[in-house]
DNA sequence: GTCCAGGCTTTCC
DNA sequence: GGAAAGCCTGGA
């Protein structure tokens, strides 16, 4: 990697970095626990961690963090080992994905945790973003831990994202009162249960292939095949992954297909194009088509 | 076994 | 008032 690590108090600094870009990473769909400051950085949840995220010039700035953090965390979070030059060379063969490319060149797919990711995209089902994200928060606050910050930092509450054991005690009547999950609740509670219980374990999904990890995750209720995708390629690295929702439909079929076609179609299609590198088309195509509103 | 319609909570545009 | 990062169920 061509970039430097800079250490100051509370602070990294990658200098001179590229393929970074937050409101790329944060704003093309992976993740629900952000929020723009006025400066335009991002702040973020994760691992139990707050951190902000600010771009300047050619450098990001890593805040209320520290070397031990950046190293054991962020830098896996961040996808920090992966050549997304290498990526974007060999899917911009592809003129269309070269345009989207352009329009996102700051993409990385995050390395999310994967309970919060199995519960933030079973919460997404038939859902939007804003709504989905205040759920989350809700469910963070009710059923996680406070996370202690440094009041230099921020003023703010934060929690962290509640664990199996955590959620599976919730009744479905207060994720629906109380966390507005609507119709969903009773499937996050029943998830939670059965990963609570050890039914099924998450982490055995690592050394699965995607074919294998996503027959398995949907046999959790809530999760069908686009939201098993998501999964897979937010927590475990699935890269061939390709979730298919209405806007990768849109784009798809403005793009590609030429009609009205049905989504397992679709993701056939996609895994047939742009194959071990799937998922990161499907996130440079969402960027694109949402911000745009292609085919809407 | 596959395919499809209808229902689901509530918010957002 | 329709759509929303879909899933589940029942029937053909």
């Amino acid at each position: 990697m061509k970039y430097t690590i800079i250490e100051e108090k509370d602070k990294i600094i990658l200098k001179d970095i590229k393929n970074f870009n937050p409101k790329h990473i944060f704003e093309c769909g992976q993740a629900f626990r952000w929020y723009v400051e006025e400066d335009k950085s991002y702040t973020t949840i994760a691992y139990g961690k707050v951190i902000n995220v600010k771009k300047e010039n050619n450098d990001i700035i890593l805040s209320n963090t520290n070397l031990q953090d950046f190293n054991n965390i962020w830098y896996h979070y961040f996808d920090l080992e992966r050549d997304y030059d290498e990526i974007k060379k060999e899917l911009s063969k592809d003129p269309i994905l070269a345009e989207a490319i352009e329009f996102g060149e700051g993409i990385r797919i995050l390395n999310q945790e994967p309970f919060e990711m199995v519960i933030s995209f079973i919460t997404s089902a038939n859902n939007q973003i804003p709504r989905i994200k205040k759920s989350i928060e809700l469910m963070s606050k009710h059923y996680g831990e406070k996370i202690k910050i440094d009041e230099n930092f921020s003023g703010l509450e934060c929690y962290s994202f509640p664990t199996s054991e955590g959620l599976s005690k919730a009744r479905p009547e207060d994720l629906k009162e109380v966390c507005k999950v609507g119709f969903r609740g009773e499937r996050i509670v029943e998830t939670a249960n059965v990963i609570a219980k050890g039914e099924l374990d998450l982490n055995s999904i690592y050394n699965l292939t995607r074919d294998e990890g996503k027959e398995l995750l949907m046999t959790l209720p809530g999760v069908g095949p686009k939201v098993s995708d998501c999964i897979l390629l937010f927590a475990f690295n699935k890269d061939d992954a390709f979730p298919v929702d209405v806007w990768v439909k849109r784009v798809m079929e403005h793009f590609y297909l030429k009609e009205d076609t049905n989504v397992k179609l679709i993701g056939s299609h996609g895994a047939r194009i742009f194959g071990r590198l799937a998922g990161f088309a499907q996130q440079y195509l969402f960027y694109y088509a949402r911000e745009l509103g292609i085919g809407k």
